[in-house]
DNA sequence: TAATACTACCGCCACA
DNA sequence: ATTGTGGCGGTAGTAT
């Protein structure tokens, strides 16, 4: 959380590990996020390689080949690694590469159990990191000194992000796009990907029923709504129960049933959201800014940046402020 | 940056 | 008996 996000200018590399073991979808979500031609975005895209040890690899239902082999993984500014066998590990080889790609100070990605492949690496020791939720106890017990956050889609721990189970890893990929790229580029993805734009990564993995056992009468969806049109003013948990016609105590346990999150803090996030989209394509001054997305003054819309954005807004417009032709072409 | 005043949060539990 | 509700109160977190 160290480094402010920047616009990359010159080809970034994006390479995605494929080990024997390898489930298909991780690495896909990879290829479908960093690898296609992203030409109606106006954005220089990835270099975008699967690397493989051996050039060749069984993936049960199909074999994968590749040109590219590891050490072109550990010369990449982001390496991936997707969901493996717990058991299995790691090959030495790859562990050299991850380690190589680390010490050069590349981004390192794990999907679901790849995460134990990045552990066995070293490169974890000491940082918060998460797994699916089948494997967390397995990972904090063979990894003591990570703390492993069993409940969560993604950590960003700086130079090692880790992502839960498997549409957990198309969030973790939409993340570092939005920081490589912004908001509007990553919603840009998302909608061409027609997935939801943003999940964060401190969201619960367990999620209420995903799809509801009976149609549900007192779904929060009208409430939700509401809250995002009213993000400019000052809500309560008392306005917001009443809308939803709920005692306070209800709401709030039934808004972090669904959402996973509590109220204020989902409201942050939707405000964050606002603010980005307001830094990205207005010239509109922080204290508007501030006053908009509902944070009241610009001291307090720096704290809520600074915090989960890991920027200051200026400098996240400084970074991110799109051309007004991409930001027409947006809406 | 620190102190203060507020409210959000959530475990507990009686009750429907 | 089981499940959901909602008031109470202590603590944690937020705003100024």
């Amino acid at each position: 959380m160290t480094d402010a996000p920047s616009v990359r200018t010159a080809p970034h590399t994006v390479a995605v590990a494929v080990q024997p073991g390898n489930h298909p979808f991780e690495p896909a979500v990879a290829c479908e996020v960093f690898g296609l031609e992203r030409a109606e975005l106006g954005v220089e895209w990835y270099r975008f390689l699967v690397c493989t040890e051996a050039g060749r690899v069984d993936l049960g239902c199909f074999t994968l080949e590749s040109p590219h082999g590891l050490d072109e993984l550990a010369a990449a500014d982001t390496v991936i690694v997707p969901a493996c066998q717990p058991d299995l590990g790691p090959s030495p080889a790859l562990v050299d590469a991850l380690q190589t790609a680390a010490a050069r100070g590349a981004r390192l990605l794990s999907y679901c159990s790849g995460a134990f492949a990045l552990a066995a690496a070293g490169a974890r020791d000491g940082h918060r990191a998460t797994t699916h939720w089948m494997y967390a106890s397995r990972l904090a017990a063979a990894y003591p000194a990570i703390t492993v956050l069993p409940d969560v889609l993604y950590v960003d721990d700086g130079q090692v992000l880790t992502s839960a189970g498997t549409s957990a890893a198309i969030d973790l990929s939409l993340h570092i796009v939005r920081n490589d790229y912004g908001s509007e580029v990553a919603n840009g993805v998302a909608r061409r990907m027609v997935v939801p734009p943003h999940r964060d990564g401190g969201q619960s993995q367990f999620v209420a029923q995903p799809v509801p056992a009976t149609p549900d009468t007192n779904a929060l969806g009208p409430t939700l709504d509401w809250m995002v049109d009213h993000l400019d003013e000052p809500l309560t948990i008392e306005q917001m129960a009443a809308f939803a016609l709920m005692s306070t105590r209800t709401f709030m346990r039934r808004f972090r049933a669904t959402t996973g999150m509590t109220p204020q803090r989902w409201l942050a996030l939707q405000r964050i959201a606002h603010a980005r989209r307001l830094l990205e394509s207005t010239d509109a001054s922080i204290d508007l800014i501030a006053q908009a997305a509902g944070f009241g003054s610009a001291a307090n819309l720096r704290l809520h940046f600074q915090r989960t954005v890991g920027t200051a807004p200026t400098s996240y417009r400084r970074t991110f402020r799109t051309a007004p032709a991409l930001a027409a072409a947006a809406l």
